[in-house]
DNA sequence: ATGAAAGCGCTAACAG
DNA sequence: CTGTTAGCGCTTTCAT
């Protein structure tokens, strides 16, 4: 017998009968203390501590209508540009005292479609969320509904949304421009599916690059999707690369996760780094200037994102706006060799 | 004007009213709709589809009392370890169509108090938190009112918690014999303070695991506090070890976040890894085994461990049960050197 | 300073 | 099969 039958948690009624004042006098002590004498303060007090009584949110929120809460929804909670940008939201909203409920959609439209359900049902003031769709029309509807929307990571295509992103196709571009300049012919792009909105941008910045340095992508491109943006899809992506009859001499990732899984199987395949199979990440996670071969990223104000996605939630005159961040070519051992 | 002015939110009787029946009918299509005849149902969700009516959550559960969500505390959301935890919970989670609320109290009691408030009323099914003090007497309280609570990476000091822990002492204990039998009789021991529980059970380990080697403890082992457990702190921390009188010739890690920082501080000092310093991290990261310097490090089960957390808060019996896994040392270049 | 009472939106009896 | 109604726990006028 280790447990205590939980018995019916205390409500307000409970802790006025026990003081003996009303409810009233008990609501007021919760939320205006000042509007009661000390006396009966006192005695309220002591029995809301008798009782353990918890004030029921639901209750609370049906009368208030909203509350203090805002919610995030990104594509995997693992992924460390992910979570740092759920850092430089959590540390905005403290400011503002609001907490963050976060959640991961796991790339699933459905998944995303019930957290935003259950954001909404619990009358979050608003959600900041990385589409897992290229559609964001229930995003807009959400919106027209009086819900707070931020964009993550991705441009707003409706001017009704606002929308925290970086530029992917400057990014991608500029790490194209990077291999090309260093005399990379043959580039191969371990990429997401293009329904990832950032996975097709970061596609076309590539084409724009080559195109723009006259070189015909059809040929100087091998893109192969992956299914997964971590380091196992990097390591199956590579080994199909390692396979290629016209082997490329570069490999760009759609991410430092998925760029680990490369470096890992070429190391396995005993390809050297980058004189043998050049790499470049995407996103400068914290231990991409670490790694045995130290990764060529582009990195992304992932904390500034996350700061700002918040404060425009947080406005007070709910403004609409797109911010674009723009990203910067970090270069590093993995194309430039040692030295 | 960008904004459309957020009418108020339809509630179930504005649809009743539009599809001409009573609030007790558009409950029953919500809810039971085989109690509704048809024609009546097309109409009530003609209705719900029109007035874009999203059933309020408060309401539903201050009738209900509870709902299918839980809610998960963790010490810092972009620490790798806990979100892989996260994802551990979150699988198991979704198996019982269950949803997950993440939060993180970086380390703060009134951080994580708040959040355990607002799950608690908000009417969780349960919570799973990494504790950020020793005293566990707020969860208690919390199950006494009966929520599920789950204690994670931290086996409870009572029986009436559950808890899902790997064995730090262990983990511990088994890096530093692994140091002492390559030669070091002086480690210094970058570690957060002994107010969280696995700060306090790995110095407990290598305190054992010294003695029990018949080393001095106070003479092999310079702990140094470090003020936050991640890349960061590692650094400060490594700055400190190297202006120590004695220098040590290993330094034993926390997590493998703050070893990282130390790695690179060794590199910026030119002090070669492991022959100038010998280096061990915990936790087993993704990435522990691709940097410069592969990390030999205290391998957890991450994902089993939110996985089997998940799956008490779920259990159906509501059984009380302490569980402890056992790490793993996984050896590397950073204490074995190349070859 | 305190109490009485209405009502937030919903579900679950209970009638019909 | 559908309607009516009593609360769930709380906040908030409005009286006193």
């Amino acid at each position: 017998m280790t447990t205590t039958a939980p018995r019916r948690r205390a409500s307000i009624s409970d802790v006025a009968r026990q003081a003996k004042v009303s409810v009233g006098t008990v609501s007021n002590v919760l939320n205006r203390p000042d509007r009661v004498s000390p006396a009966t303060r006192e005695r309220v007090l002591a029995a809301i501590d008798d009782l353990a009584f918890v004030p029921n949110g639901s209750a609370r929120q049906l009368r208030a209508g909203t509350i203090t809460t805002a919610g995030a929804i990104v594509l995997d909670v693992s992924n460390p540009f992910f979570t740092d940008v759920a850092r430089g939201i959590e540390d905005r909203l403290e400011e503002a005292d609001y907490t963050l409920m976060l959640a991961s959609s796991d790339e699933k439209p459905e998944r995303e479609a019930r957290y935003l359900r259950l954001f909404e049902e619990h009358g979050v003031q608003g959600v900041m969320v990385v589409p897992a769709t290229p559609d964001v029309e229930h995003l807009e509807t959400l919106r027209a509904r009086g819900l707070r929307v931020v964009l993550l990571d991705r441009p707003s295509p409706v001017d009704t949304l606002s929308s925290v992103a970086v530029d992917d196709r400057a990014g991608a571009a500029a790490a194209a421009r990077h291999l090309v300049d260093l005399g990379h012919e043959r580039i191969a792009f371990l990429n997401g599916p293009h329904t990832i909105r950032q996975c097709a941008d970061r596609s076309a910045g590539l084409h724009d690059a080559l195109v723009e340095l006259g070189l015909d992508p059809a040929e100087a491109l091998v893109e192969i999707t992956i299914a997964t943006l971590n380091a196992d899809g990097g390591q199956a992506g590579t080994e199909q690369v390692l396979a290629l009859a016209q082997r490329p001499t570069a490999t760009m990732c759609v991410n430092d996760l998925t760029a680990l899984g490369a470096l890992r199987t070429l190391r396995a395949a005993d390809v050297p780094v980058p004189s043998g199979m050049a790499v470049v990440g995407y996103d400068d996670v914290t231990f991409a200037g670490e790694l045995a071969t130290p990764l060529t990223s582009v990195r992304q104000p992932t904390h500034q994102l996350g700061h700002r996605a918040a404060d425009l939630l947080l406005d007070p005159d709910d403004v609409v706006e797109q911010v674009t961040f723009q990203p910067e070519l970090v270069v590093r051992e993995s194309t430039t060799g040692v030295g």
